[in-house]
DNA sequence: GCGCGGCCGTGAATCGTTTCACACCTCGTA
DNA sequence: TACGAGGTGTGAAACGATTCACGGCCGCGC
């Protein structure tokens, strides 16, 4: 007899319907079987109280039903929503989300991919710093931004053309001087191409143009004495400040206005990103919004539908402008 | 012979060896071996490339170094915060999180919980809103901030204590006519404490007070309506205002001040949770902030340490009184 | 009435680990 | 020298699912 506080298993499904095995098996993966005998079954399933054994299916299938998501943080509120939204779209389709955190790491970045390889997720959505990362051509990945090498696909918000529209609005609010900052780390990534659509849309418009260019996190430094040094009398040389990240211009104006410089009187300043503060619903400053629900969607997608077959594909999804003044809401 | 692109398994590491599947298993478990035969085996795992096989070892030892999460969402700051640090938590120790959002609907948490017992997690952290869910006592679960039945730990600030302090700052700095403003589904939750901690510190000083108390989320507009009836010719008859969470008293001050009330100097709000806004480094105002770090290390801690016995513990940990004019940084 | 094909339920084999009873070897002791 | 204890490697059995070759049964057609 089984000892009662053992989970039951097919075999007791299977003794208690008075069927076999591979019945029992055809009911639970709904593979036609008689009316009568799938009723008994499913009787019995329901009075024994049977789930199935997820790690033993997993074990003869090699199937798991499982994605691992991999991300820098959740405090970023960036990394936060997108990871919902992942999770959403991949509970919807029956998979879970395995979330493993690297905290910009790229030593911990390289052992989550070892342990999804040893863990037999289905696949790999990662959002990554290092530069070079060994990725496992034996595990379908799907990255977010970021280029791996030419045969993981990789999604993203149309981040140059989020560049050019950055030019083109801080260009028909009058500005005349416009300056480029970027922070971060160095990484082969799409997010790199905002600069260089800002950078093409200033010189085919003729826009006078400056950039800076900090390839490190946590530096803010630099800026902050750079844009002193072009502070002449309290009067910003630049009126037009395009940022890489939300909070990069967040603290721009922060800094700016610290000054007494008038925001955004004397100086426009564009973030990227488009999320608004929880607590308040309004953007800390204008930006260029990304399609996070979107990304998301097509990352699943990419990742899961194995019959479209992507080779190195990229997938720019568009941007969208969204002023300062905005509340979410 | 085995085809190349399978992955090697014990067995064909312990033929590369030349020793025999116990041994094998020995080395990987640590367990002693003698030293040249560690040694051959893991010159053989090296040059096979040899990954357990989680699946077949979950079976076999019903663990599977996982933890479910079950979050109402990653867009609201604290449960991403949370979520971080619980994830940070888990790995440290060897485990690997499985996320599930239940986007706040009693049926999806559930459902969560379904899944977690077919999918044998080795436990459950969960921050839930259903009023009656069906705990499974086969799995062990910890909660936050939820008191599901009374054998299952739960783990929060102090929130009493929380309550109590917001009235004691309010009094202190000044204020005579006390509000406490409170909004969310009704759970049997630690939340609600921090109201009557609240309330016990005003009786306690006989000060004055009043409360508003809504059973839902989404629905300001009752608050807005009963704010808007006690200002009297746009001077508001409370000058200390206790929110439950931050962003209420983010929108509490917004309409405020919508309505030409000065904040700080007509009326004092505070908030709790103590998130500051990511991009700017700053509170959206006063707020008793909960140690978010040392409430998922506490849970992970009472899930996993099986040696300490827990029925019914509740965790109360200490909290703080962040003033509005602070930056985080 | 007989034979054959199709349908459908059966249960043994299998996936890759862990575990444990067992056999072997060595060393110390009588 | 002989025997037993202790240490150590071995390999078969087991975990709980899926799969597939097999065989029983039914009905149709000649």
């Amino acid at each position: 007899m089984r000892r009662t506080d053992a989970p039951p298993t097919m075999k007791d499904v299977a003794r208690e319907a008075g069927v076999s095995l591979g019945t029992v098996s055809k009911v639970i993966n709904g593979i036609p079987v008689g009316e009568s005998y799938r009723c008994r079954v499913e009787q019995a399933i329901q009075d024994l109280g049977y789930h199935v054994n997820t790690y033993a299916r997993g074990l003869k299938t090699n199937k798991t039903n499982c994605v691992a998501l991999v991300m820098p943080s959740l405090r970023h509120p960036f990394f936060a929503h997108l990871t919902d939204e992942l999770t959403a779209c991949l509970m919807r389709r029956g998979y879970r989300s395995l979330l493993m955190i690297t905290d910009f790491d790229p030593e911990a970045e390289q052992k989550c991919f070892d342990m999804v390889r040893q863990n037999k997720a289905d696949g790999v959505i990662a959002l990554t710093y290092s530069p070079d990362l060994e990725a496992d051509d034996s595990l379908p990945i799907v990255t977010i931004d970021r280029h791996l090498n030419y045969s993981v696909p990789c999604v993203s918000s149309d981040n140059y053309a989020g560049g050019e529209l950055a030019a083109e609005k801080l260009l028909s609010l009058g500005c005349k001087k416009l300056l480029f900052v970027r922070i971060g780390p160095e990484i082969r990534g799409e997010a790199d191409r905002r600069g260089e659509g800002f950078e093409h849309k200033c010189r085919a418009l003729g826009a006078d143009y400056t950039r800076l260019i900090l390839r490190d996190w946590e530096t803010e430094a630099p800026i902050y004495r750079f844009l002193d040094q072009h502070l002449q009398g309290g009067v910003p040389e630049f009126d037009g400040i395009f940022c890489n990240t939300d909070d990069l211009a967040a603290r721009v104006i922060a800094f700016l206005r610290a000054r007494g410089v008038d925001i955004p009187g004397q100086v426009q300043v564009i973030g990227y990103d488009g999320i608004a503060d929880y607590a308040t619903g309004r953007y800390a400053c204008s930006t260029i919004e990304q399609p996070i629900a979107q990304m998301a969607e097509t990352a699943v997608e990419i990742l899961l539908d194995a019959d479209r077959v992507f080779s190195g594909e990229r997938c720019a999804l568009p941007i969208r402008y969204i002023p300062a003044e905005t509340t979410r809401d």
